[in-house]
DNA sequence: GCCAACGTTGGC
DNA sequence: GCCAACGTTGGC
C-alpha cells in the first residue's frame, strides 16, 4: 500500500522512499530512488494512457490509501482523506510507493492534475474524494462511490463497451497509483449525481 | 483473518 | 533468463 506520509521534516529515520531494510533473505539492494532513477523497468505502458500520442500521459489519476489503522513494521500506515484534510495546506507528500510502475506514474503526474482519493483495504473500499496532484485535498465526493458500485459498472461496460471497460482498478490490481482516462474520470464524476446502484 | 493475485528476489 | 520462494496488496 502506498503510504502517503506527510513528510515529517527530519523524522525520517530508515524510511527512504525505497528503503525496506534487509528483512528476510531478500537483500539485493534496490536503487536508491533518485529522481534520476531511470525509466528502467517501466516498460512504457500500453494502457490508454500512453496512446495520447504527442501529449504526455494521463492527466487523471486514482491514488489508493488506507483509511484504517494498520501497522507495517511498527508504523501506522493509516492515511484517510480526513487525514489529508488535516495536513498543513491540506497537502501531503506521497511517498512510500514501492511498486515500480506506481512510482513511475507518480513521476509522470504533474502539479495540479486531478486524482481520485481511493480508500483501500478497509471495511468499504471506494472513492472518497478529489485531490489534485502534489497531493492536495480538493473536495469530498458528493457521495462515497464504492468499489462494489464501480465494479458493477465495470462488468457491464466490459460487454457494452462503456467507459469503465478497461479501468485499471480492475484490470491492474494492486497498482496503488494509476492513470484514468478522461472518459473514466468523467464517468465516475457523473456517478456522484446518481443514486447508488 | 484469510487468502488470491501478482510483483520481486535471487539461486541456478 | 527461468522460475520457485517469498512478500505485499487488498478484497472479502
Amino acid at each position: 500500500m502506498p503510504k502517503p506520509r506527510k513528510r515529517l521534516a527530519g523524522a525520517a529515520g530508515p524510511t527512504g522512499p525505497d528503503n525496506k531494510g534487509p528483512a528476510g533473505k531478500r537483500t539485493k539492494t534496490k536503487n536508491p530512488v533518485g529522481t534520476s532513477a531511470t525509466l528502467g523497468n517501466s516498460s512504457p505502458e500500453k494502457t490508454s494512457a500512453s496512446k495520447n500520442c504527442g501529449k504526455n500521459l494521463s492527466s487523471y489519476w486514482l491514488m489508493k490509501s488506507e483509511p484504517e489503522s494498520r501497522l507495517e513494521k511498527g508504523v501506522d500506515v493509516k492515511f484517510s482523506i480526513e487525514d489529508l484534510k488535516a495536513q498543513p495546506k491540506q497537502t501531503a507528500c506521497w511517498d512510500g510507493v514501492r511498486n515500480y510502475q506506481a512510482r513511475n506514474f507518480l513521476r509522470a503526474m504533474q502539479l495540479g492534475q486531478e486524482a481520485f482519493f481511493y480508500h483501500s483495504n478497509c471495511k468499504e473500499p471506494g472513492i472518497a474524494g478529489l485531490v489534485k496532484v502534489d497531493v492536495q485535498f480538493v473536495r469530498m465526493m458528493k457521495r462515497y462511490i464504492t468499489l462494489a458500485e464501480l465494479k458493477t459498472h465495470y462488468q457491464a461496460h466490459k460487454t457494452t463497451g462503456g467507459p469503465l471497460k478497461n479501468m485499471a482498478l480492475f484490470t491492474r490490481q494492486r497498482l496503488s497509483v494509476q492513470p484514468l482516462t478522461r472518459e473514466e474520470f468523467d464517468f465516475i464524476l457523473s456517478l456522484e449525481e446518481k443514486e447508488p446502484s
